[in-house]
Parts: structure tokens; sequence; C-alpha cells
DNA sequence: TTCTTCATGTAAATAGTTACATGATTCT
DNA sequence: AGAATCATGTAACTATTTACATGAAGAA
């Protein structure tokens, strides 16, 4: 299986334990969004390719009329995991508006940079 | 004229003075590229549009056969990128994949987490 | 009863990269 | 002569978000 972007998140949220697809947006919003985000629209399609690929395994989990698939990790999924926690690649992005905007504020005047600066280093600091 | 992720890049350093795409995509690559990066297959098609919207202007510069196409900032231009400094959004996005390899490093031998961590300082040091 | 949360899923749109085609000029 | 750089541009692919459809269960 050719890994995509959401692959690792996935499978690694999913080593610390069963989940459904539901619970694994929930816990990437509250933990590795900050560094890894991920959407709905990726993750539902990578928990079927992940279980196609028997790194993960599916098993119906509805209560009532309920439906709820929760997906727990394979060994050969737990093997993989490891082989890319000792990989080397190491993909760096970063997109900051604000960054851009005091990059271009020399075309202010000097306080309202300053201004700019301001308000940067308190949404940082909120963050 | 809708902005997308490029536009101001691209507008803001026109605003530095005259360039063609090529040395646009060069300066963004040297600068920028860090908190905003941009390939030709957006900053060539935005020229075009930002030209549409008479936010900058286009003048052929080829000498001899080669063809070279260097474009200005335009007054409105200019008030667009001046509107823009003044707004409020923040877009900011992460991905970093040491730090989600991290994040993961518990299924590691404490040893070998300590090692991914140390590599991680490196990487950042080196950047 | 109504609102929120649980739960799955996808279509469509937007964003962005990669790789290539093309050809001139300049440097070694 | 050959390599590097200047220069423009886009097609195809990959990535990602957004918004919606659907419906049950639980809480107020």
């Amino acid at each position: 299986m050719e890994p995509t972007a959401v692959t690792w998140a996935v499978l690694g949220l999913l080593s610390h334990g069963p989940r459904s697809g539901y619970d694994v947006k929930r816990v990437v919003d509250r933990t590795i969004r900050h560094f890894w985000a991920a959407s709905y629209g990726q993750i539902y399609p990578e928990l079927k390719r992940l279980e196609a690929a028997r790194w993960i395994a599916g098993q119906e989990a509805g209560r009532g009329g309920r439906s709820r698939r929760v997906y727990g990790i394979t060994a050969r999924g737990r093997r993989e995991l490891d082989g890319w926690l000792h990989g080397f690649e190491t993909r760096i992005e970063l997109r900051d508006e604000s960054l851009l905007r005091l990059f271009f504020a020399d075309a202010l005047p000097v306080d309202e940079a300053l201004g700019l600066l301001a308000a940067r280093r308190e949404g940082y600091c909120a963050m």
C-alpha cells in the first residue's frame, strides 16, 4: 500500500487503541492537528484503504440502530508503523499569513507595522 | 478579483519593484518560502489574473530571441495590498512529519525515542 | 420536543506540486 | 561543445477542505 499524508496519523492513533472514524477525527482535532491536520474526507477513505491492506481490522460495533465501525491495528500495521518511525523523511511545511504580512509591513507607517508585530505576538500567545 | 493563497505573496514582492515570473519564483524561494511557498504552477497563472484585474501591469522586456515579461504593481494594486496589510485574517498551518513521529515515539524503546528527539533538534538547527 | 452529539460517508470544489515541453543565452 | 541558467507556460496528478446528506441516541 502506498502511504499518503494521513496514513501515519491514522495508523499511529489506532496503535494507541481501537477507534471509529469519528473517534479518530475527534482525537486528531484535540492533539496532532496542531502539526498534522486531517479531515473526514481524508480519514474515512484512508480507513478503508488501511483495512484493505490489512494494516488495520474493522469490526461492526453499532448499538441499536446507530452504525459504528471500530478499527484496530494489526500486527502488520504495527510493523509498518515501526518502519515509518525509524525513517528519516522529514516533510516540514509552514503557511503563516501573519508572517507574510509582517514581511511586507515595510509598506506601512512604522507605528502600524509595530502594531502588526504586537498583534502577531498576542496571536501566538493565544494559540 | 477573488484573492487566492498566492495573490498577496506575488503582489507583495512586486511592490518592492518590477519583476518577471521567473524572478518572482527565485525571490520567493530565497525568502518567504519558509512560511509561504509558491510554485511556477501558481505564480504564472496568478500573474495573468493580477494583470487582468489591473493590480499589476506587464511589459515585454525580452532581449534578443529570449522572451521576458516584467510586471509592476499599479496604484490599484498598492491599495489592495494595503487593505490586506490592515486585515486580521491569520491563516496558520503547520505540517511537520518529525513532530508526528515524535508524537507516536512511545511505541519505540526509550533510547530510540530519544534518538528521534535529538535528530529533530539537529534538524531544526540546520534549518 | 428540540438541540446536541454520535456516526458514516462522499461529491464538488479548491489548492498545490511535479514534471515536462520549448528554446535562448551565458559560462566553462 | 556542453552545461548551467534564463525564461515561460501548462497538463496531469495529488492533496485537502467544505459542505452536504442521512439518521439514531441522548440531554435539556
